[in-house]
DNA sequence: TTACTTGCCGAAACCGGTTTCGGGTGAAAC
DNA sequence: GTTTCACCCGAAACCGGTTTCGGCAAGTAA
């Protein structure tokens, strides 16, 4: 044992990490066999696995993972490109979503790397410079596009993804995603169940492909209310409160309303509050919304706005998780999943207290008394 | 060139990446030659140099960053590990954060390397494996705490750390910190030059250094406007809305309310919007607020939220650039430094409308018309 | 007994870089 | 004409792991 006492006296004096072959040393082993023997090699007698586990653990031997890096190719690393242009409209779930991958990860003894870029070739960039310095095994693509040039960069690079959505071209994809547009169909459903025959629509960015699959869904919710659609009802690229409160107030300025409205992306519901405010109309007594999302700031709102909630940390957990299989060979086709989002009603909804003509004259009068001014 | 296009062809063909005995070759060099002359070693001549920078650029040679760490010892990471227990206020100040921090380390083809964790315990765990597996060089420290664990671990382990904000023990310590003392005091000067005479103040957690701090600006400024200190007036813990409706609600039931208040965070701040409406009062008119940090949502208050705007994108893209002097030898003593926060004023203040004995007159009958229905 | 497996481990190559050491060359100094 | 000394570069060790290959010993079949 006065080896033993050796190394951790000179781990302790000169801090010098304990390697395999400190570990090899100690049992009077050679370093390949410690190596096989803690990764599992078959021809390692049980005994001998077991009295290295033994000594590695009391040396406190932790392998260098870019040592082992070199040789076997595999960084222990899952690579998050984030892009915020824009909106900017994930921000509040960022913190969890990293929350989620940071935990599975850690659990596996990988890490996440991130990196933030301010535009789509920033984002290629910066991936294809993590690529070649092998800085990662593998990316999470958030906020998918209809057509992603991060999935075909990745294709042909032949690097391991999995995406936060769906995309058009399927191929090779690995995905989690939230049924976003069932709960579009949901909320339509649930207006219409309250009375409302005139329900808007206000979608998100045109590049995504949840903006098309909202719009589908919300399109089912009508079919399935036998409401026609009516297309002075349908707006989009709204994913900020004020492109939200400038979608409300076109909205309000039809010849026939809409009694309630369905909003793609929260952060655009809450820009209604503000352009109803402004008419004197009331969230919920005049005007329903829902949203879609579950960001924290709707439970401020005043009435607090209905939505849809996501679980972000749920997310991560599975994307990561999902992210590390694939690395380890598993098919992307077996790799593909989706989940529901859960409603919350926080009374941004009710049943419409008046008609659309009756809504249409309030504004109309609102609109003369508020122009007298000017 | 024969050979350069067998570079290139097996290169795409299998996918193999350029090493530095590929371009070595190709000059019909040593790979200690080129690695020195790459990096910049005096022993190199400089025809020579420029010869192997140019074919390594053809080459499209990218070396692997854990290739070198094995011999340099350095990851070229930077670590940070993200504690989201409690209230999450740094929320909305993530992404700006990782921007500032991933565009530096970018810039000098460094990694950031996030995790989380939620407790300090876990925190300093995960820390404990980013170190002892080498994934990171160093660590940027969040949130510093009056008394700051991760501080004595690093020490400990000597491993290079920059601190966002300051704390007790200053020894071995680097910092990028916001003047936030100073905010305050200019905030109690700005509402003592509009005629507040009653300020009162709502501190964040007790744990942070940046609390002690931010009290003592408040006093300093009362001082300097020759306002005696009232200790009903000074309240702390509110990090969250609901915490700074409490603070505003116990604040307006005093005998001799606040015409103001000072806040040392702004969501907090934003709590006390909703105590004002419950009691029928309008911010700025009857009652001048003041917030920290500038979020977003403060702008989108009802009225909008005065505060003080930090740069977080500005701070770590400074931290970064400042942990990597460390990691690269920079003395910590070196390595300090503040800057001041810049004040946005949205229109959350104004000269009081009422004293504080209108308003605890005005508060009280209000009060005794809600207590009717009970 | 001999031959052939099988189980288990040592030896050594290898991964892609970095760094030390030493020697050859040419110019300057003597 | 030597000697000296930069200047440059090659050779090889090294970093800390992984993986291949081969051989020894014991067990089994012939």
């Amino acid at each position: 044992m006065s080896s033993l006492d050796f190394q951790r006296a000179t781990a302790n004096r000169r801090r010098r990490r304990v390697t395999i072959a400190d570990v090899a040393a100690e049992l009077g082993l050679t370093k390949g066999t410690v190596s096989r023997a803690l990764n599992d090699y078959p021809d390692i007698a049980p005994t001998t696995r077991q009295r290295v586990r033994r000594v590695a653990r009391t040396l406190g031997y932790r392998p260098l993972s870019h040592a082992q890096a070199i040789k076997t190719g595999r960084a222990r690393s899952l690579g998050l490109v984030i892009q915020l242009s824009e909106h900017d409209a994930h921000r509040p779930f960022l913190a969890g979503f990293l929350a989620g991958i940071s935990f599975v990860a850690s659990s596996e003894s990988w890490t996440l790397t991130v990196a933030t870029a301010d535009s789509d070739a920033a984002t290629l960039s910066t991936m294809r410079r993590l690529i070649d310095e092998h800085k990662v095994d593998g990316f999470i693509l958030p906020r998918t596009l209809i057509d992603d040039p991060r999935s075909a960069l990745l294709r042909e690079q032949e690097v391991p993804f999995v995406m936060f959505g769906r995309t058009r071209d399927t191929t090779g994809c690995a995905w989690h995603d939230i049924r976003s547009e069932d709960s579009m169909a949901d909320a339509v459903h649930r207006l219409a169940a309250l009375g409302h025959r005139r329900i808007a629509f206000v979608n998100g960015g045109a590049r995504y492909q949840y903006s098309r699959l909202r719009l589908d869904g919300f399109r089912r919710g009508l079919a399935r209310a036998g409401i026609d659609e009516d297309p002075d009802l349908v707006l989009s690229g709204a994913l900020a409160p004020e492109a939200g409160e400038a979608a409300g107030e076109s909205l309000l300025a039809l010849p026939r309303p809409p009694t309630a409205v369905v909003f793609a992306v929260d952060s655009a519901a809450l820009g209604l509050y503000r352009a109803a405010r402004r008419h004197g109309l009331r969230i919920a007594r005049h005007l329903s919304v829902i949203g879609y999302d579950g960001i924290p700031d709707g439970s401020h709102a005043d009435p607090p706005l209905s939505t849809y909630a996501v679980d972000v940390r749920k997310a991560g957990e599975r994307l990561a998780r999902m992210l590390i299989d694939r690395i380890r060979g598993a098919e992307p086709e077996s790799l593909r999943e989706t989940v529901p989002a859960r409603f919350v009603d926080r009374g941004s909804i009710g049943p419409p207290e008046l008609g659309t003509d009756d809504l249409a004259r309030l504004l109309g009068s609102g609109r003369a008394i508020r122009q007298q001014p000017n």
